[in-house]
DNA sequence: CAGCTGACTTACGATTCCATAAGTCAGCAG
DNA sequence: CTGCTGACTTATGGAATCGTAAGTCAGCTG
């Protein structure tokens, strides 16, 4: 169980499950199109305007992450109204909520502005303000500096001196 | 205490947390080179190497974090050789921990390749993994959908058909 | 003081991403 | 069958970002 820190270029993150999300997630407009929808938004337009971007960018990052899985397209019908198409979160969408509460807690503290942030997540049985924390499956929280890194089974171990040690 | 959400066009995101931080770390790059940070590299070509990006952009980024205070420049100098110059995390900078893990978390569960994770985080003191949660102020687990949107501080209410009630 | 090396910077062209503006398309209302 | 509206698509041009390749700069070694 050594820490696989102590040896950094001997393995490669060429399949790096960060790097794969980001491949999805990894640009502004789409993690903002996420909290508009975490935060209930559904229909194309509300994503445009809420969001503060162009129909076409919005168009391009919906279909994206449609076709990632993280919403899906289902057809609604107001009264009087003819079919149309909304956007809901996934199971995968719906898991994705972590990432915005970590962000939205980091940029909380390190990047508001002094009249503090304008939104608070709370607790439905409490109303405790919500925030994300690091626990171990034995339950434990985890300080930081309380952790290191093991390999997964997915791990890809280089020759040390290999010209491709890099992975994204 | 209404869920803000029952009425979303009735105030603006202008100065959301979420897109101030995306400001700063909204690029891939920018997210791997805080991977990177937090799994222990300090040196400008080992980021460069390791995140596989060129060294402009390496530079670019590595100024950009510098400045948003997630990473100082610090002075070292091994026996023998000349004064250089680390990228080293401040507080901010590991405070931006949680989002990482979420990010991961979220891949390992939906975006990894049938070989699995490359790595796992674990607890010191007990070897389980860590994963990243939700919880309250006081002290309660936060399942999904057990969360209100309440107003913040910040909150800028808008008139409800303004026609900027957008925000990014 | 010349060579060497790590840490950058500059130059360049390709690609991606974006906003604005205009056009398309479907179907209910009249 | 025309108007209207929400949900897009297309066209265009500008800005950001990228990789490759080459150049610069500082200071220890010899």
């Amino acid at each position: 169980m050594k820490d696989l820190r102590e040896d950094r270029d001997a393995w490669s993150m060429a399949n790096c499950s960060i790097a794969k999300a980001l491949e999805i997630v990894g640009n502004r407009t789409a993690m903002l199109i996420m909290r508009e929808a975490l935060f209930g938004t559904r229909r194309f337009d509300d994503f445009a305007r809420r969001v503060g971007i162009g129909e076409p960018a919005a168009a391009a990052r919906l279909k994206e992450l449609t076709a990632a899985g993280l919403l899906e397209r289902v057809p609604y019908q107001e009264p009087g109204q003819r079919t149309r198409y909304a956007y809901q979160l996934t199971q995968k969408g719906r898991d994705f909520r972590a990432v915005i509460v970590a962000l939205r807690q980091w940029g909380d503290t390190w990047a508001a502005d002094e009249a503090g942030p304008p939104v608070v997540v709370r607790h439905e049985n409490c109303g405790a303000p919500v925030h994300a924390v690091l626990r171990c499956d034995n339950g434990h929280d985890v300080q930081p500096g309380e952790s290191f890194i093991d390999a997964g089974p997915g791990l890809i171990r280089v020759a040390a001196d290999s010209p491709d040690s890099s992975g994204g």
